[in-house]
Order: structure tokens, then C-alpha cells, then sequence
DNA sequence: TCGGTAGTTCCGAAATCCCGAACTATGGGA
DNA sequence: TCCCATAGTTCGGGATTTCGGAACTACCGA
């Protein structure tokens, strides 16, 4: 399988990430994959919450969260790597994304 | 004309205030309004840019924007006044709206 | 080579967005 | 009071986007 595309940082629009995140589900996965670090395979998160998403739609909200900048995935064997690309992200449009997480949890409470 | 619905600040979901600024006319808007203090009338912002807004969407735009909890709007005779939310918004979810603003900001440079 | 697991693509249904046209609301004359 | 002009909303339909099941492709192990 050819490597998947992954925009350059400073081609991301940042409509495109509020986008991505705007969808709860989508901003859960972020979540996970960011403070585990790294997320093998979308099936170990096919389910947010107490919530079941049938796998093609994980696989366009993965597509979705690609090319927003927002993650990096390789193919390892027969399952995908997933990473954040927060870092990038915060250099790029400092504080947004810790006040979207932190916005997401404060409703959580 | 009835009062307009304007959801308490404790009810809206981030989700509703990513999405509403997600869009980059919304945003522009927003940024306007807030940046004014009170903008007068929708005609008086028909054109974000160079882009032209028919009025129809333009209010549906008001719309999302109030619906998430952005802008207060209260009609004054003939014309509505908006009101940006801002402080509200801030106490509810910090650091959000700059961050969301300063990322747009940053895209315009 | 075969079988199983992991993800992607395809496609039709449902939801959403967009904007012109028609409508409603308000205020200012005459 | 009636009529007009202005400001904004609602309606309707076409275009776009989202959703998810089914079929497909990719990779690995046996």
C-alpha cells in the first residue's frame, strides 16, 4: 500500500482542524491517540465511549484527522500506527489545541 | 417579533462553538463583531473579504453563530445590534476563542 | 497458497448547506 | 391611517457532505 498523504503543517488551514474537531467522536479518537502517544490499529478504538462506530466510518474520521494535520499514520504489518501530531500543531497555532481538549473535558465533568 | 433564542452559556457544547467557527465566513464575522464591541445591522457586513454574502445565508450564519452561543443579537427598531459573547464564552471554556482566533489570525499573515 | 485480520473503497440513503424568491416586521412619512 | 422602504427570516430545491453496510485490497502466519 502506497504511504498515505500527510499535508505539511503550513498547509493546514486551521478551518480544516476545528473542522476535524468538531465532531465529538473525531475529538475522542484525538484524544486517545494524544495521550497515548501512539495508537495501534483503529480497531483497539472502534468504540468512544459506550459508542460503536462501524469501521468505515473510523476509517474517513482517521482520513479526516490525516489530512487536518492533526495525526501521522503508518502501516506496520497488517495494522496501522497512529500518532499525534500535536506538537506540530501547537508550534503552528499555539494553544488551540489544549484549549479545544481542555473545552471537551470541562464538559465531560 | 419574539425575542430571540439565545442558549444559556452552561448549555452549549464545544462541539457547537467548533463547528459555528469552522467555517471561515463565520469566523470573519465573529472576529467583527467581537472587534467592534456592537455591530449594527447584517447589511453592514454583507461582504466578508471581497466575497459577497447573499442575505439568506447570511442569516443563517447570525443564526449559527447565536445557536452556539457567540452573539447575543437584539433587534433596535428596524435594524439588530450583535453582541459578542466573548466574555462569556472565555469563562466557560478558556483560552478558547483566542486561540481559535489568533490560529485564523495567523493564516492571514 | 490459503485463511484471517486490518483498513479502504464503493455506493445509496440521509442529513446538511447554499442561495434566490417570497414573506414578515418595523418605522417613517404623507 | 395607509403605503412604502428597509432589515431580516423562512421556504424550497438543488448541490454537497456524511453515514454505514457490503465488497474489496493489503499483509501476515501457517
Amino acid at each position: 500500500m502506497r504511504p498515505l498523504f500527510h499535508p505539511a503543517i503550513e498547509d493546514v488551514p486551521p478551518e480544516a482542524i476545528l473542522h476535524a474537531l468538531s465532531d465529538p467522536r473525531r475529538a475522542a479518537i484525538f484524544a486517545r491517540i494524544t495521550k497515548a502517544g501512539c495508537v495501534e490499529a483503529c480497531s483497539s478504538l472502534s468504540s468512544v465511549g459506550d459508542q460503536v462506530i462501524p469501521k468505515s466510518s473510523l476509517s474517513s474520521h482517521f482520513k479526516v484527522l490525516r489530512e487536518a494535520g492533526l495525526i501521522r499514520c503508518e502501516r506496520h504489518g497488517v495494522e496501522m500506527r497512529n500518532h499525534s501530531r500535536c506538537a506540530e500543531v501547537e508550534a503552528r497555532f499555539p494553544g488551540l489545541l489544549s484549549a479545544i481538549m481542555n473545552a471537551y473535558a470541562a464538559r465531560a465533568s
